[in-house]
DNA sequence: AGCGCATTTGAAAACGCTTTTCAGCCACTT
DNA sequence: AAGTGGCTGAAAAGCGTTTTCAAATGCGCT
């Protein structure tokens, strides 16, 4: 053993810079095009011409431009996006609405949001993300956030009514991700979740599984309605008659899921335990996990279990997680794709092949968590 | 068994509202002050007197002010928070930079947004995300997002040389969280992780361990230094010796610690495991966990581990992580905070007590995947 | 009736930028 | 020498707000 090289800290880079406190001067204020001019000897609309490149009518000779950029650098001018969207209408940003309560949401998001800034950051967009509780309760902010900040607003997984829709700005595009309402106010991506939840229950039928339970979403929302669906629409097509025992609800959250499930365990002492288990995402599936882990039930021994989204999380659990995987990222860049069609025709721009709705794939992800059925189910302890 | 009651799907709420594809007319426009004082028969400063219940000099009577606030509503009138922000000098909104090239820093960063939303919620700020792939190339979009967007930006967990630090524009106060360079061209928010990795590695000797490995972050970055110093300094008191075989330096990310911790496998087969394994992230752990795993290598039986950061990830592993809490949402809140400060007083504003940085405690937290030691080292497969 | 005062409202001037229009200049043609 | 046309850059007109200031109105008072 080589004894070591004390100490080992390697250099850790150190900058030497004006201090916030000396620079705290008040009303410290950003050079404008008309300090650039002033500087260069010319008027601000040639400063403007100059930086812009603007090909239309004024050109500036190569000269003049050189002696500008160079005061405009030497002033650290940098245009002022507000006043350039005020006088361009054009804010080149398009603005991501989620409701940012319940933690569990972030991987779902997350996904989406990956996918938003590969295509935003490709059209050479900003994407803004606006955070709020609840869609009834903010519904003004999301609108009071239109107008003259961004060009188009994204929803992901909003849920609205008739009234609170009628809010929505007539001048700015909305695009819903997954909406949870069945509305025309805006164009939908979606994905085909029922036909998703549908194959993964047919695959665990084909290993094997007959008692199959259904963790659901909170029920009337689109898209637990549509799992549900496709979960019954295995069971029949195989000739299984649902058990309304091995459907619990409850809410897209680990710690929900996993309350479910306990309270699901207690109320079953002694019987039988289902041989698969399909949650409506895998939140509710890693909540699931912990509940049976604690009871001492093994995964996939005992029981199988599937989720749904494909989310990283479904990645980390050990087993990993069996799921239904929809294309978040692919969806939420397609949703930039079609805001900025819609941009372009509101900005009369844009041919008229507007698209309305675009539908997603989904696709069974195998796992460790789904294997075949116990010879003998095992009882809950 | 009670049958089933099909259809059991639930009501789906439905709009009917205007489409998309009607209201796609071009060149709609939004209603502006002038549109809605002529509908209301009254000047545009009288609106926008009336709608901002300016207690200044321009009071407007009651009756007025129902009339316009009518005619506003009729038309839809929302403010154009460009033009606002123009005169007013000030957008109410913070940006958030961070880097999103690699999605393990999804959960790290997820955490730190949650404490930024709350506190600028409670501020009646918002928030905007500005994600770019790298410091160095996209800082040139970080500065050009600054002016007249934002009135403060927070950077997460920043990369910089003193090259591109002198790109900050000087007129924009700058909030640094967990800033990777020692620098003072901005506030820096931090916690104190040398004393955290210091305190793990304590507990793992406490608890008998002796051949303690760490997996760095990248060297030559402020928090893997000071998690490196804090792993040797609790070596020392202990009087051990270390190892240099026993630090492995890594990236950030769960498949860069999985790879490492496989390399180190197998260059090291047939020799004795370390004792317990600190992380210089959860992330890293994570990846340490899955190459352990599939080497069949059982935690904590055959070797503990621990990771830093305390992200929700390290709660779904199977044992839980074991890891050094960092109390992000706290810091994010914090940055909020003191950058309310410095945007106060550089609009001279504010007092005079300025916070230059922040230095927050981590604490460690014992999960189920550091033990004791076996009591005869297992060899490396 | 005339005056001062308080209360409302309107006019105009920013805010920083883009865009359109137009004048000046020079070289080149007729 | 006068006309033509291509370059170059200045002037001015907004974009939708807020703010400042002055004008208008109504009131009570002398």
């Amino acid at each position: 053993m080589r004894s070591w090289n004390l100490p080992v800290l390697g250099p850790v880079p150190t900058l030497v810079y004006v201090p916030m406190n000396v620079r705290k001067k008040k009303n410290v204020r950003a050079a404008t095009l008309a300090d650039v001019g002033r500087a260069a000897g010319v008027s601000a609309m040639a400063v403007s011409a100059a930086l812009n490149e603007t090909r239309t009518s004024a050109r500036i000779s190569e000269q003049t431009r050189a002696k500008i950029i160079e005061a405009a650098e030497a002033l650290g001018y940098r245009p002022n996006v507000a006043a350039r969207a005020l006088v361009k209408r054009r804010m080149n940003t398009i603005g991501v609405s989620v409701v940012w309560a319940d933690e569990e949401l972030n991987n779902y998001f997350v996904e989406i949001f990956n996918g938003i800034i590969e295509a935003t950051s490709r059209h050479a967009q900003n994407a803004t993300v606006f955070t709020f509780r609840s869609w009834s309760e903010d519904m003004a902010k999301v609108c009071g956030m239109c107008d003259g900040r961004i060009d188009g607003m994204i929803l992901v997984a909003p849920l609205f009514n008739q009234e609170l829709a009628a809010m929505l700005p007539h001048h700015t595009p909305f695009v819903a991700l997954h909406a949870n309402t069945e509305s025309e106010a805006f164009v939908n991506i979606e994905s085909n979740e029922e036909r998703g939840a549908k194959e993964m229950v047919k695959a665990m039928i084909a290993m094997g599984h007959r008692r199959i339970m259904h963790v659901s979403g909170p029920r009337g929302l689109v898209g637990p309605e549509r799992r549900i669906s496709g979960y019954l629409s295995a069971l029949r097509e195989a000739g299984i008659v649902p058990d309304p025992d091995l459907l619990v609800v409850t809410n897209f959250a680990a710690a929900e899921g996993c309350r479910a499930m306990n309270a699901w365990l207690s109320a079953n002492k002694g019987k039988p335990l289902p041989d698969a288990i399909f949650c409506a995402n895998d939140a509710i599936a890693i909540g699931c996990m912990e509940a049976l882990a604690s009871a001492g039930i093994r995964i996939p021994d005992d029981v199988s279990i599937a989720g749904f989204d494909d989310t990283i999380a479904a990645r980390t659990t050990v087993p990993q997680l069996c799921t239904v995987r929809q294309p978040l990222r692919a969806m939420g860049a397609r949703a930039v794709e079609v805001m900025m069609r819609r941009i372009d025709a509101m900005r009369g721009k844009g041919g008229d092949e507007l698209v309305n709705s675009v539908v997603f794939d989904t696709t069974v992800v195998l796992r460790g968590s789904l294997s075949k059925p116990p010879a003998e189910p095992r009882l809950v302890p």
